[in-house]
DNA sequence: CATACAATATCGAACGTTCGTTAAAATGTC
DNA sequence: GACATTTTAACGAACGTTCGATATTGTATG
């Protein structure tokens, strides 16, 4: 298995688990791997696992959402796009957000924290520069955005406690045109 | 101290380190008792006391939330005490959501599931009654008690990931008129 | 082509610590 | 003296981690 998957595992063990819930025997089991042969891959031990799973979320919001946000399709093509990838990303709600997970897991001031917020901050000013571009007002399209990612993270909250995807994907159908609403 | 204080620490513990996060040692600092303490209160041991603290919210909604929601104020003020209630219940923000952690935390199959899903069902379906009896379309009710209560906690989880309440608060402000808007 | 050697990958066993939990004894309270 | 409360001590299990050794692979030299 090559890293690059080994790394896919990990997202999916921490999202699933949380941090503290994914033991090293946990991840070993889902990942096939030895405990031992995992600190071979990553010396910095499970701290570092969990760090090379952000990376990679990290990764994902680079490439398929902020790269498609910051481009020169028509705003509300570019919003359709981003809930299509966010539906895949997320197995159309079957998925936790990392984020989430590791931002509820632990104690306020933990590791991951600052990594958490600027990652969402990175997406709320994408997302609020591209309503802004459809000709809303500045402080109205942070608004919005700051509400778009807030009912994403919601939608997939609210999909694992009702054990029911259709509230979030309700809500990425409509989220494009609500967004632009009234913005000439 | 007594069982009820405790068991208010319980809920403050649990939803700040997260159901594996909250080692009893953890919980016996932050409740003044020892560890072996605990177990004269909660026999059943660590589930017990997430039990007990889960028990204690589902009595906050009862008494803060459904049993105001039931009443026979007029809808715009039933919702407007909520989200009152529901800002002062979460510390502005402050805090986060035990269902949240909880759901979050742990894997799908766990304990607390069936619990957590009761009540949020409980929690929609009485915010869809309100809006349902001001005019609006059963279905659309639905829909829109879903997003009122995924919003909340998606704010909520905002809130921690970003270190910043503001959206939270600016949701619950704009939460009750935006439900009944276009019912008659 | 074959051999030797280094680097990479995997493993079993054990480390010390902390986990949740239990039993018994000590303390306080009425 | 009866009862509730708290403490001391200890338990086996699981935790994250480290060590030492063994396969496996790649590479260079003869």
């Amino acid at each position: 298995m090559s890293k690059a998957e080994l790394v896919s595992q990990l997202v999916d063990v921490f999202r699933l688990y949380g941090y503290d819930g994914a033991s090293l025997a946990c991840i070993a089991k889902a990942t096939g791997l030895g405990k031992t042969n995992l600190y071979h891959y990553f010396p910095g031990g499970k701290v570092e696992m969990a760090t090379a799973a952000l990376d990679r979320v990290d990764d994902w919001l680079e490439t398929n959402i902020l790269a498609n946000l910051h481009g020169t399709a028509a705003p509300i093509d570019k919003l359709r796009v981003m809930c299509i990838e966010v539906s895949r990303f997320f197995n159309e709600g079957h998925n936790s957000c990392l984020w989430a997970v590791l931002a509820l897991g632990r104690s306020s001031e933990d590791l991951f924290h600052d990594r958490i917020k600027s990652a969402l901050l990175q997406w709320i000013e994408a997302v609020a520069s591209v309503i802004a571009t459809s000709g809303c007002d500045v402080d109205l399209a942070r608004t919005r955005a700051e509400d778009a990612i807030l009912r994403i993270q919601g939608g997939l909250l609210l999909a694992r406690g009702l054990n029911d995807t259709a509230p979030f994907q309700r809500l990425l159908r409509s989220l494009p045109d609500e967004l632009l609403a009234g913005c000439w």
